[in-house]
DNA sequence: TCTACTTTTTTAAAATTTAACGAAGTATTA
DNA sequence: TAATACTTCGTTAAATTTTAAAAAAGTAGA
């Protein structure tokens, strides 16, 4: 792996997060010279990995070339995880689909298998196209539980027996895997594609069946000393005496999540409050925050009760978070997030109530746009990130056979 | 200033935080090759900034050269405030006290002239020795409160009717001035001085009248979007009713803090507890907390069981940081510290309580070893942070006269 | 339509880095 | 203990990169 090579991927992935550059900007990002710069985009070029796409608008001088990838040269398979379900798609430079999303039961708790079968499926996925597969980056892959990412082992689910998960999957896959928190990767994306966008520091709440928190710090993912940082939904925040499945008590988690509404509203129908929703025995918990969401955006009041305390819990998160961190940007993303705008008015009131108001006035609270591809966006992103990526105070050598790029086949 | 200047600032910094460097070392330290950090050494040398120190030990080979700082070439006026005393010492580039440091009484709260009294003190203490003074590189001072540290302004004290606090003492003293949060500059003494060395991801607590923390993330000071980052004495973390200074109830600082401890003692001895200590009427805060801990060394029940309460629920705080940074360290520092192991085990009992054990587990608890004189350091490494930080970013022009170099004069 | 001012891209000069080599020292082995 | 092999340090010369100057391509206002 030469240093031209390693600039040329550095090329590549500045296109990838930015869809078009010029040559000036490409210049600046990748911190060298424009005759290199040049020098390098015309034997991408060359290689067919990189396309020039005309004259861009001018900014009052002359107007500059610009620069874009090969959307299909190059594809991701990206994977996103949660405790039942699994979700594969191979994506392009693009972030487009190139296959269509598929959905696969794979419960990961007490499930000693967990790991081999996500190899199976996907074995199989990949086994449609092979002239596709062989096009592939990398494989990024979101999951619940404690990552860490630099060992490559998850201690909650997807037990090893010995190595790590991504040695496991790379020689049965023979392309290289890329782990991570699912909060984290949702973060990602929101920092890379989406409403978190050149922030600097921003907090990433994922409302999920518990509430998920990815960080942004310096532009960048924050993950702690072994990338367990964000565990967000286990501080110590209530005085109840809810047993939470980390075994304490107190945890936010107890008090406010997607599984939490799903019981508050059998349980609060079941008592005979008045609401407009309706749910049968075959409801899954996914059903019914759909109904609520959808109900709350009808101005059902008893759902946008439930959401509102909800709300107001996660708020008073938030506001030990804008105390520690002072962000930015607080921005609710996330399966949770599709609920919508019912979720500002509660939590900017519990800052009011807790947050010194210098602080809370210096972060601005908002709603995700991305929809629930978030985690799969962001599996590709880590791709992206990660082939890319050159660890520091290290040796320029790089192990061989691990970060293949297209033009080396 | 060309960019050869610059570099040699980066040299001087390099020198300054670790004393002595090989030229390898400061080679990849400021990321210049060989040739032009020999070159750029040689000038300083020259110039007498820069001495050769003779031979270090061999590593396997030839021997390198060792460089350090002229030490009495350039000097720093530290500063540490509270909200009652300032002090001040002018310090070499060894840390040393050149002249010894000097208390003032300087009330902040409700003192409108803080601002041009704090001119007064240090226009009095340079004029003692003007040609000590003209080799003054700039004046780092460390405060509480709200400190935006761009603006160069402090929301809590000395308020300034226009412009900055930097713009108001530069303009009297004719020399660059750097502010910063005392918890912030404690955390930085400690991070390039104390047991934070080397530490990629710590939390540094200073236990003081309030509880104050700063953060080290990726190896730098964390200080958040406005500055405001670390306002760890105010998260909701008790359902009590007591009210706090901030103007809400619940604040951690409302139930742990060196003021709480003095109440304690007060209370506690008023009840008739049993104690070996004494108190007078004479006796301010800092003498009652002083003798707190001399009598808890000895083993006073009375003193370790104040000690251990308020300790308890300073872990329960930690507990969160810990669960949103996962951090390598956490540091116990400030003038509470110097109460010393005591503080060790009922922090530990409230992270065994409130923490995921992986999460506790994963980050120790260390005592810092930095006496009082840690924000002075801290406020004299801001100068020479600050003094050699390149904005990324923007054009490579520097403010005139902004940041002068002895060797300018 | 002309002039003044931008920004992009190319070309040539200046500066920097890389790499090779000699110097200085350590560790291992006969 | 002397010789060989292997470090690391510091210097010099070749190769690369950056900088700066100039040309190309536009914009905007008079």
């Amino acid at each position: 792996m030469t240093k031209n090579d390693l600039l040329k991927r550095q090329i590549c992935k500045q296109l990838y997060f930015a869809q078009q550059l010029s040559s000036t900007d490409l210049s600046e990002k990748i911190g060298k010279s424009l005759p290199i710069t040049i020098k390098l985009l015309n034997e991408l070029i060359q290689e067919g990995q990189v396309k020039e796409l005309g004259y861009g608008a001018s900014t009052g001088g002359r107007r500059p070339m610009l620069y874009a990838l090969e959307a299909d040269r190059s594809y991701i398979l990206a994977v996103a995880m949660d405790q039942l379900y699994t979700r594969i798609a191979l994506m392009n430079m693009n972030n487009d689909f190139v296959w269509p999303a598929e959905q696969y039961t794979l419960p990961l708790q007490h499930n000693d298998q967990a790991l081999q079968q996500l190899g199976d499926h996907l074995e199989k996925y990949l086994e449609k196209d092979p002239a596709a597969a062989a096009r592939i980056l990398g494989i990024g892959i979101g999951m619940p539980g404690f990552v860490d990412v630099k060992k490559g082992v998850n201690y909650s689910f997807l037990k090893t027996e010995t190595g790590s998960i991504n040695a496991y999957l790379e020689k049965r896959l023979g392309v290289p895997v890329f782990i991570d928190n699912d909060s984290s990767l949702i973060a990602l994306a929101e920092l890379r594609f989406g409403m978190a966008q050149n922030i600097k520091d921003g907090m990433v709440i994922n409302i999920s069946w518990g509430i998920g928190l990815g960080m942004i710090v310096n532009g960048e993912l924050f993950r702690g000393h072994n990338g367990f940082a964000g565990e967000f939904s286990h501080i110590p925040l209530f005085s109840n005496n809810k047993m939470c499945a980390c075994g304490k008590t107190g945890c936010l988690e107890t008090e406010a999540s997607l599984l939490v509404i799903s019981d508050q509203v059998k349980q609060g129908l079941s008592e005979g409050k008045v609401s407009s929703i309706k749910i049968t025995q075959t409801d899954t918990n996914e059903d019914i925050c759909e109904k609520v969401f959808k109900a709350a955006a009808r101005g059902d009041r008893f759902c946008i009760g439930i959401l509102s305390e909800i709300g107001y819990k996660i708020g008073k998160g938030i506001s030990i978070l804008i105390h520690l961190m002072n962000p930015e940007v607080i921005l609710l993303s996330g399966r949770g997030a599709t609920a919508g705008k019912v979720w500002l008015a509660p939590v900017e009131q519990a800052l009011n109530e807790h947050c010194i108001p210098r602080l809370s006035f210096s972060t601005t609270i908002k709603l995700s746009n991305m929809d629930l591809d978030a985690e799969m966006i962001g599996a590709a992103a880590l791709v992206m990130e990660s082939i890319v990526y050159i660890p520091t105070r290290e040796k320029k050598t790089w192990p061989a056979g691990k970060l293949p790029l297209v033009s080396e086949k």
